[in-house]
DNA sequence: CATGTGAGTAGTGTATACAGTCTACAGTAT
DNA sequence: ATACTGTAGACTGTATACACTACTCACATG
């Protein structure tokens, strides 16, 4: 299976700002992380146009690329967008309604309820990530998918560092993501978009809450 | 001012395919897009990342790059998207209700009201094409406006083809456009998204049926 | 005829070198 | 002390060369 290095790279990128190994704002140089990763800068340029397509990092012409920051006025313009094509996913996954879809849903959930019976926040994490790409692909539109997957990343950051310090998100996804599936496997494609919605603004305050704790400390 | 070429290569591109120039599905080859314009491939290369971003072509991961179709499955696609994007960028414009954007929708109006006047089907494009973008900087959110750059283009592409085409389009157009400058002037954010929403849904079936008589042709 | 294989070529992906821009800092003038 | 200018170095952007992959076509085999 042959590779593209910038693809992967950017890959390992996300993961690294996603996960906060790379700090937000964060500067990025093209040599350093050539080197870091025993590349040529050529696929490093590349994947870091690859990463800022999805919204990680900022690139200033001519003067470099820094991590793109997180905080309150970040979190409300990401979450704004993701209210709005969330709730748009879920409403054309449960118009879609395929089978498939629905068994991978419901895979993903138990998977979900596992981790979060074991009180595994990272397992759990993992799984409503699944959950959420399945209802993606559920939707079956391809720019969506490609402008959910613009935000999405970003909202990563957000919703590990939710789940990691606020355990009660945790009960409201797990909850959130049952009625979600309800919804689309009835194909009611309404209260598929209500039920998502009310979620993310859940998840939304609630986040906005730990920063705001956070800024406080 | 010092220039970058890639994005400047991505413009004139992006321009060609909106404008048909460059027909949907038309294969772009890195080293005959360079020797049109006399550059290298890096620039290129660079620049095709950015068209791609901007959902105007598709890449095949060593394949190739191709411009993207146009088609009623696309245009479904874009246009759902293009529905929640800008119903929730014109609710932000009117709850930031700056006098300087109020101001510069105006100028925009007025551009399109006097094309519209003198039958300049371009001019009139290019008068709403500003109107859009102001609305988009008005809703002061640099995600919003980053997924809207992402679709925006991809729109345009359908906008220009169906003023041209289907001459009451502009006619609904310019109205619509008048009871979004009154929303926004107002402060009314509901109702910005609501007369947004019903421009876009307007401009879609209207879209959608010129793709079928043309279809049919 | 249908299918498989191998060679050649087109074109993408990566490495490296060079040119240009920007930033930081030292030196000089007021 | 402050402001301005010039220089060096860091780093981005572009050009070119090489390596690798995918596709096409000719030929061989069943």
């Amino acid at each position: 299976m042959p590779v593209v290095l910038a693809k992967e790279l950017a890959r390992v990128l996300e993961q690294e700002i996603i996960f906060g190994e790379i700090a937000p704002e964060a500067r990025l140089v093209e040599e350093e992380v050539g080197e870091r990763f025993g590349i040529s800068r050529s696929p490093v340029r590349e994947a870091l146009r690859l990463v800022e397509q999805d919204g990680l990092v900022i690139r200033h012409p001519r003067r470099g690329i820094w991590a793109s920051p997180v905080g309150r006025a970040d979190l409300d313009e990401v979450y704004s967008c993701r209210l709005a094509l969330e709730g748009l996913a879920a409403e054309q996954a449960a118009r879609a309604r395929a089978p498939s879809h629905v068994a991978a849903l419901e895979k993903a959930l138990a998977e979900m309820e596992a981790a979060h019976a074991r009180g595994d926040v990272r397992a759990y994490f993992q799984g409503n990530v699944d959950f959420t790409d399945v209802i993606h692909d559920a939707a079956k539109n391809e720019t969506l998918r490609r402008l959910l997957n613009g935000i999405g990343k970003q909202a990563l950051r957000y919703r590990y560092l939710a789940y990691a310090s606020a355990p009660e998100l945790v009960t409201m996804s797990l909850s959130g993501s049952k009625d979600i599936l309800a919804a689309v496997s009835q194909g009611n494609a309404r209260l598929a978009r209500e039920v998502t919605e009310r979620l993310i603004r859940r998840s939304w305050d609630a986040i906005g809450a730990a920063i705001e704790r956070g800024a406080a400390a």
